[in-house]
DNA sequence: CTTTTGCGTTAGCCTTTGCTTACGGTAAGT
DNA sequence: ACTTACCGTAAGCAAAGGCTAACGCAAAAG
């Protein structure tokens, strides 16, 4: 689907961060910013980036806000990443038969 | 291992673009060109971007330059989004635990 | 009601980056 | 040997992107 804003997300290494330090669960702005080494409005940014590219969900809690991970965005670059990888290797295969051909005139 | 590398080359739009002009298999550097909106020495150097990343071998022919894509790199992006996968889904699930347990006082 | 906490948003700066133009260098064709 | 393909690289430029500082706003705390 939309698997193209996500992996463009995911180039960032600070929201690849982001992304990790969610792994074990959701969390509020305040403690990602903690331990990243950008400011929490950097953070902000970011984590609008990642929720528009699916990869993330916002939930509000009274004061603050809960980002957690969404396994949506995460499917689709999957999906990706396995057509690419099947087309590879018959690709791979396809060469290395050619090659063999060769050997034999 | 180097998936931060092949993240972040396939980040750009056009890279995108030669690469799944190669699922079919090897290339040179010109039949690529041709078809994409951009010069030749813009694709040269974006091919130069996806073989360091490891998703490209380069592979010289006579005057020419082949160019196929390498299976490694992504196997490698691969088993990092697997293992978010994983970790997605067991947060998800500990999330719904949790709501579950607030429904009963 | 006032203060504090927690976030999002904007403006501006600065670095990164993708593109073109121009050039150099090697292999094939004549 | 001379020309013609084919390709990589350097310089230079315009666009994009990430960061900080400053502001505004809603919910809790007092």
């Amino acid at each position: 689907m939309d698997y193209q804003n996500a992996i463009s997300a995911l180039a960032d290494p600070t929201r690849r961060a982001i992304v990790d330090r969610l792994r074990g669960g959701a969390l509020p702005v305040g403690a990602l910013a903690d331990g990243l080494p950008v400011s929490r409005p950097a953070v902000s940014q970011h984590l609008k980036v990642l929720a528009d590219a699916g990869l993330l969900t916002a939930t509000p809690i009274g004061n603050r806000r809960l980002y957690a991970i969404s396994p949506d965005a995460i499917a689709a670059l999957r999906t990706y990443l396995d057509g690419l990888w099947d087309d590879a290797l018959a690709a791979y295969a396809a060469a290395a038969h050619l090659e063999a051909n060769e050997e034999s005139p």
